[in-house]
Parts: C-alpha cells; sequence; structure tokens
DNA sequence: AGAACAGAGGTTTTT
DNA sequence: CCTCTGTTCT
C-alpha cells in the first residue's frame, strides 16, 4: 500500500510507528481517525500484528462503529477480529468473564442514572433523610466523582466524615452500594472501576489481557478519567505498546470526570513516547479555521498549537443577534430552507437539550425534515424501561429494580404494602430477593386479591423461560396485556409507545441476526444497556440535523448553525465562576467552530423565554472577544451595555459609581461587625434570577427581576435588593438547592466553586430556611442562597 | 390500591 | 412553562 501518498508527512509517521508508547496530537479535523485507522491496517498488513491482538477504544459506540466500519475497507477480509470498543463496553466484556472473581454473578444487570436515583430514592427513604436537605443527584455525583477517581468505595467509607453532611452523604453511599451488591448491579462507573480492581487484584487476569492485546490505541484521550487512564496504563504496562490520540483543545468531559492532565502528561506516564502533532486541517475553509483559532487562543492551560489549512478560499462567518429566541429559530430553519445545500448537510448546534424544542416548532412549521439527536434517550423512554425490565428479571433474579418498575405495570393490584411483606419474608429466608420470593407469597402473609396476582405473575414469568428469543417481546405484550394498559394515556401517545417497542423488537431481531446462535438474552440486554441515543442516529438520511455540542463532537457537517450564543446560556451561567470551567465552555465553542466545512453562522436571540418567563440576555462573551477582522458581526440594537447603562436600566438612576462606592463601603461596614447577629430578611423572593446575563427589561416581564417581593426585616443591615440590582452580588444561583442544616449566622463556610464565605443570613421563607452567604472571592462579591454545596469549616 | 389534585422545583453537557 | 412528587380522597 502506498501510504506515502495517501497521508501527509506526520500522519505517516504517526501511522507506521513501530513499537513503543505514541502520543498523537491531533487537531480539529487534521484526520486522526484516518491515521488511527491507517495504523491498524499497517501493523496487520506490514507488521504481521494478528488482529486479535489488537485494541481500540473509543468514546461512543457510534465513533466504533465507525472505525469499524473503515478498518473493514482496508482490511475486508480479517472483519471482527479487533476489539474496537468503548471503555464501558470493553470493560463489559471482560467483567462478564472474570467478575466471578469478585464476587459477583456474572448475569449482574447494568444500572442506569434512572436506576441509579431509583436506589438512591430507596436509600433515602431508608435512612430517613429528606430530600430536601439532600439530594440524590448531589449523593450520585459525590459518589461518581469517587469512583471516576478510581478510587475504592470501601476505602472511601473508611474515612472520617469532613462534617454532619458529608457523613449524611457517605451513608447514603454505604447503603446505595450495599443494594448494588444485592441486587447483582453494576452502575456505569461500576464497570469502569471494577474492571480496574479485577485487575489490580488478580495479577494473573490482567497478564492474560496484557498478552492478548499487544497493541492498544485510544482514541479521545483528552477526555479520559482517572480510572481510564489506570485501565489503559495497566493493560499498556506490560509492552508499552500504547497510542493515544487526541486535542486538549477538544476536553469537554470535565464535568464527568475527564482529565486533560492525562493527554497533557502522557509524556511523563510512558517516558520512551514518540510525539507527533497533526496540524493541518482538511476539513474547514481559512474563514472558519481563523475563527477557531483566535477563540481557543484565549485558554491560558493548553498546548500551544496551530492549525492551518491549504483551503485559502472560504466564506467570511457571520454572526447575528435576534430579537428573541423564537424568531432566532425562525430565522436559522428559513436559512437552511433557503441554503443550497441538501438538508443533510446542515446542522443546528446548541449548547442544552432544551433549545431543540423552538427549532423543532419551526421545523415543523417550515416542513423542513428534521432529526434531533440525543436529548430524551430512546432506552430511557418508560415503555423501553418496562419491556426491557421483564427482561432483565428473566436473566438477573436479584434486580429488584427492575421487578418493582414492572410488578404492577400494567395494574396487577399488588401494591407497596405487599411488597414489603414480600421483601421483608425474603430477607428472613436469608437475602432471596423479591423475584425469589414470589413463590412465598402466600407465607409472606399476602391475601385476596394480592395473592392470587402476585401467583399468576409468576407463573408468567415460569411460562417464558422457554419461549424463543425473537418471540418474547410479542409474548411480553401479549400476556401482559401492556398495550391496554398504554391506552389509557390516550390513543396518540399509545400508538408512539407502541413503535418505539417495535423499534426495540426490530433491534432484536437485527440482533440475533447478527449473532445467530451465540445470541442470548442477556448478551442483549448488555448490548442495549450501553448504547445511547446519540448511536441511533442515522445521518444519512436527507434531514437536517438538531444536537447539543457535545452530542456533535466527532462529526462534521459542510454548513453549521451556532445557536443561542447568548451570555448565561453559553458560556452557560454555572460554569462561569472558575477560569477553568470558563476554558472548558470556551473549548466547547472551539469544538463546535470546528465541526463547519464550508459555512458557519453564530447567532443569539435576545429575549427567550426560560421557567415559563421571559428574559433579555446579552449577546455572549465569546462573540464580544472575537474581534471584527475575524468575525462579521451584527448586534441588533447595540453593543454590549456598560455597567453603567445596566444600573440605569434597572434603577432609572444615573450615579452608578458613586452607588457602588457606597454599597462597597456598606458591605465592608456590615462584615466589620458581623457579631451583631440576627438579622433576617428576606428579599427578592421571587427568586427568577438564572443567569447572570439578564439585565432587564425587555418590556414584558421584567418586575420580577428587581421587582416589589417586600423586603420586611426589622434590623436593615444591608440594602440587599440594590446590591442585586446593581450586579454585586447574586442570589439564587441555580445549584444550589435550600432547606434546612445547621448553620449560624457567622459561621465561616467554604464552596466548592466561590472558596470561603460567611454565613450572612438564615431566612425563613415559606417552608424553607434559606442560608444566604456572602462570598468575597477574587475581590468579587457574591450572594447565594441555599446550602448544597457548602462545607462547614 | 388507585385516581385525582395541588404544589414545588427545575435546565448544562453523557457513557 | 412543564414535569415530577406527595397528599388526599374514593
Amino acid at each position: 500500500m502506498e501510504l506515502k501518498n495517501i497521508l501527509n508527512k506526520e500522519q505517516y509517521e504517526a501511522a507506521t510507528h513501530g513499537e513503543g508508547p505514541l502520543l498523537i496530537l491531533a487537531g480539529a479535523g487534521s484526520g486522526k481517525t484516518r491515521v488511527l485507522t491507517h495504523r491498524i491496517a499497517y501493523l496487520i498488513l506490514e507488521k504481521g500484528i494478528s488482529p486479535y491482538q489488537i485494541l481500540a477504544i473509543t468514546f461512543t459506540n457510534k465513533a466504533a462503529q465507525e472505525m469499524r466500519d473503515r478498518v473493514n475497507q482496508l482490511l475486508p477480509e480479517r472483519q471482527g477480529e479487533i476489539w474496537v470498543s468503548t471503555f464501558h463496553s470493553m470493560c463489559l466484556r471482560i467483567l462478564r468473564r472474570e467478575i466471578g472473581n469478585l464476587g459477583y454473578d456474572s448475569d449482574f444487570s447494568i444500572y442506569d442514572t434512572d436506576d441509579q436515583k431509583t436506589v438512591m430514592r430507596q436509600v433515602f427513604k431508608e435512612l430517613q433523610i429528606d430530600s430536601k436537605m439532600l439530594k440524590e443527584r448531589l449523593v450520585l455525583s459525590a459518589l461518581s466523582q469517587v469512583k471516576n477517581q478510581g478510587r475504592s468505595v470501601s476505602d472511601y467509607l473508611l474515612e472520617d466524615p469532613e462534617d454532619f453532611l458529608d457523613g449524611k452523604i457517605r451513608a447514603c453511599i454505604r447503603l446505595y452500594e450495599e443494594k448494588l451488591k444485592q441486587n447483582n448491579a453494576l452502575d456505569f462507573d461500576d464497570l469502569l472501576l471494577r474492571c480496574k480492581e479485577l485487575f489490580e487484584k488478580f495479577p494473573a487476569v490482567l497478564e492474560k489481557y496484557q498478552e492478548r492485546f499487544r497493541y492498544i490505541l485510544v482514541d479521545e484521550y483528552q477526555d479520559t478519567n482517572d480510572v481510564q487512564f489506570h485501565l489503559v496504563y495497566l493493560l499498556a504496562k506490560k509492552y508499552q505498546n500504547i497510542c493515544v490520540v487526541g486535542d486538549d483543545d477538544q476536553s469537554i468531559y470535565r464535568f464527568r470526570g475527564a482529565n486533560v492532565e492525562n493527554i497533557l502528561s502522557f509524556e511523563s506516564h510512558f517516558p520512551n513516547c514518540k510525539v507527533v502533532k497533526l496540524e493541518q486541517n482538511y476539513r474547514s475553509t481559512a474563514p472558519i479555521l481563523d475563527l477557531a483559532n483566535v477563540v481557543i487562543a484565549e485558554n491560558q492551560h493548553r498546548k500551544q498549537k496551530k492549525l492551518w489549512t491549504a483551503e485559502k478560499e472560504g466564506l467570511k462567518v457571520s454572526f447575528q443577534e435576534y430579537e428573541s429566541a423564537k424568531e432566532e429559530a425562525a430565522a436559522v430553519i428559513r436559512g437552511i430552507r433557503d441554503a443550497g445545500w441538501s438538508y443533510k448537510d446542515q446542522a443546528v448546534l446548541y449548547r442544552t437539550n432544551a433549545q431543540s424544542r423552538l427549532l423543532e416548532e419551526q421545523c415543523i412549521h417550515w416542513n423542513i425534515p428534521y432529526q434531533i439527536v440525543g436529548g430524551v434517550n430512546f432506552y430511557q423512554r418508560k415503555e423501553i424501561k418496562d419491556i426491557l425490565s421483564y427482561m432483565k428479571i428473566l436473566v438477573n433474579k436479584k434486580d429488584d429494580v427492575a421487578l418493582r418498575r414492572i410488578i404492577n405495570v400494567p395494574k396487577r393490584g399488588i401494591g407497596e404494602a405487599s411488597l414489603l411483606k414480600l421483601q421483608q419474608y425474603g430477607e428472613s429466608l436469608g437475602g432471596f430477593s423479591l423475584v425469589e420470593s414470589l413463590p412465598f407469597a402466600k407465607a409472606a402473609g399476602l391475601s385476596g386479591k394480592a395473592l392470587s396476582m402476585v401467583g399468576s405473575f409468576q407463573e408468567m414469568l415460569e411460562s417464558w423461560k422457554d419461549v424463543e428469543l425473537s418471540a418474547l417481546i410479542d409474548r411480553i405484550l401479549q400476556d401482559t396485556e401492556y398495550e391496554k394498559d398504554l391506552q389509557a394515556e390516550g390513543a396518540i401517545e399509545a400508538e408512539s409507545r407502541m413503535e418505539n417497542i417495535q423499534e426495540l423488537q426490530g433491534k432484536l431481531q437485527s440482533y440475533i441476526e447478527e449473532n445467530g446462535d451465540e445470541g442470548s438474552l442477556s448478551a442483549f440486554l448488555e448490548e442495549v444497556s450501553l448504547l445511547s441515543d446519540l448511536d441511533r442516529s442515522d445521518l444519512t438520511e436527507d434531514k437536517i440535523t438538531l444536537m447539543t455540542l457535545h452530542g456533535a463532537k466527532g462529526l462534521e457537517f459542510p454548513v453549521v448553525y451556532l445557536v443561542g450564543l447568548n451570555e448565561g446560556l453559553f458560556p452557560s451561567a454555572q460554569s462561569m465562576f472558575t477560569p477553568e470551567e470558563r476554558e472548558e465552555e470556551r473549548r466547547l465553542f472551539y469544538v463546535g467552530i470546528t465541526r463547519a466545512e464550508k459555512e458557519l453562522y453564530l447567532t443569539a436571540g435576545r429575549d427567550r423565554v426560560v421557567h415559563g418567563q421571559y428574559q433579555s440576555m446579552l449577546v455572549s462573551s465569546f462573540v464580544d472577544d472575537v474581534p471584527e477582522e475575524h468575525l462579521e458581526k451584527k448586534y441588533l440594537y447595540r453593543k454590549k451595555p456598560s455597567e453603567e447603562d445596566i444600573f440605569m436600566e434597572k434603577t432609572g438612576r444615573s450615579g452608578y459609581s458613586s452607588y457602588l462606592q457606597q454599597a462597597n463601603q456598606s458591605i465592608k461596614a456590615y462584615m466589620g461587625q458581623s457579631d451583631s447577629y440576627g438579622s433576617s430578611g428576606s428579599y427578592g423572593s421571587s427568586g427568577s434570577y438564572g443567569s447572570t446575563g439578564a439585565y432587564g427589561s425587555s418590556g414584558r416581564s421584567s418586575s420580577n427581576l428587581y421587582g416589589s417581593a417586600g423586603y420586611s426585616s426589622s434590623k436593615k443591615p444591608l440594602d440587599l435588593q440594590a446590591y442585586q440590582q446593581a450586579g454585586i452580588i447574586q442570589k439564587g444561583i441555580s445549584g444550589m438547592s435550600s432547606g434546612s442544616l445547621d448553620y449560624q449566622v457567622g459561621d465561616r463556610v467554604s464552596h466548592t466553586k466561590f472558596g470561603e464565605g460567611e454565613v450572612l443570613a438564615i431566612e425563613e421563607d415559606k417552608k424553607d430556611k434559606l442560608v444566604t452567604v456572602l462570598f468575597d472571592t477574587a475581590g468579587q462579591k457574591k450572594m447565594l442562597a441555599g446550602f448544597a454545596k457548602l462545607k462547614k469549616l
């Protein structure tokens, strides 16, 4: 093969690198998949490596599929021998074989985010924790963090809690872990963590896989988290034939534990490593690439590099602000309709899934075929999860979560009371799960209708034992009369749900065709449990694509619209506080820009509905920051308003700077005399301050922004409302929830994002207590309500 | 046990 | 605004 003619110098160098570690720093659009696939082909054809010894890891199933396809094109006769999989599916495959070592049954279930929440809700109930005080997702994210760092959860639980709240969190985690074990279930994070533990505790097992996978390739390495790094490290340790590809500028998964350091310090983990930089971009025109370079150059923490292209021509990139998000959506969709491109060549990208709705409405209105990728996951839909739960309990008899989900769907008159009896009886038998306890319903004390229904339910399960896999879904639908139950919701709804079930059936059918006799129910469930909606998308149909920026990673389109470039939305309001978060948002912007091949349009809408109320938003600072020569900008009315303007608009007064001074003095004075406790006051309790970018009236419902919510306090140390208006302090930053915990006025506290602060007031706001804290971080004063992320010092 | 009602809370991003 | 949760009533 004349690789030299197909690849450029650097690509060639990377593809034909021999033994030893290799780091490929591949900029956006620099042909990294090409390099990876050719490298695989090179190893097999030129180096005589057996395909069996190659492991390629990607981030999504879709990417895995694409790589498989492209490798197959190069090596049609060696299909299927190479392991191309995601981290999760790789670990799953290994665990299915080896998890016996860790004391699990190999028929374990996999719990997705919803299942995790279900379990955590049970935990809260059992520990009698009020979900006002602690949020399920807070505990789950704490746990996820531990797991993603590759720490052993049992070690973590041995540590002393840092405070009261932390103690509660740990108690929840302990019980959660017990429950998962009881249910013979693993969550997503467990798949990785257990696999790592397996390798560490059983050297023989590790060695087996080290021997097997002599050559390892990892794509999107910048988004690996610590466990993933360890897995790679362990597997590659012996032979050091590890090749990773990534771009630190495209690291956008920090929120789920991705650690950019993994790629930045790869060279120190694998000392004799060869580094290849791919900087020539083959995707985008010069103006697009130019904008991308300007944007990403603002980030401090990155490896220096500059993409270039031979493609000098190209349409200039433009930015347009619209009156409202609705008009923005309309203009974009009309633009798509009138463009000379086919629909499938055009994509609209946005920051949050919620933004898809306006666009969808416009597509319907203008009759444009569209496809929303992501959002509500197919596999998380109620009807799909129901059917899958029926299937799950046939495989894993310990899966109480699945059983509870469907034992009364459709309604059978088996309620909470009956389940409790069953559960208790099962426990008395020595750890019987609910499914295992079903035959003992009578002994457990059930009677009447519930008893007979449990009996027939159990017979039904029994009768499914010998049903052919291909007929199973139909049988379930038939025996449970599931469709009848759906009808209750309404005919249209039922129809679409049945369509989804048919799609699942189709999925099962093609699974059976692919796997033949090898296919089993448990293997099917396993495959399905790791699929996401992104994997379902078919980008070859002639429809425009709507998706989040995260979903767009790794894809490219001739024409791209980046919508919703409003401060508070993108960059997101919750990620503007630390430089790291801001940089990550900017990388996301960069990823968006670099998806475009020929044309790129940036847009914003001034007014948009947030929580049912209109908010007027500023143009994103990401747009403001770009000099005119790189981006043609059309603001609607004016440039970004000054602080003075904002103050004017809100208060109708001038003299912002003297006001600011006065305000600062007042705060200082207050902090100085903070031993005089007891002040309380409810201010601004209308609480719709969502985004920091909101600065007031759009003429519609601005009153809530600085409106009349009563300030009632006997002592009135601060004119808090005024401070809010002046933008010195903020209240109601989302992500912090209200509740009650033992804080007192004057306590020093620390917050994960804002650093140290002092409890300023504890207010009684209807039912909930609100803890209000004044933070003084990096010279900026911030007011927060709630305590979810607070630690007492 | 189940339906009907009221109220609170919630929006990043995903394997 | 819309969805999910908890409560009350049958």
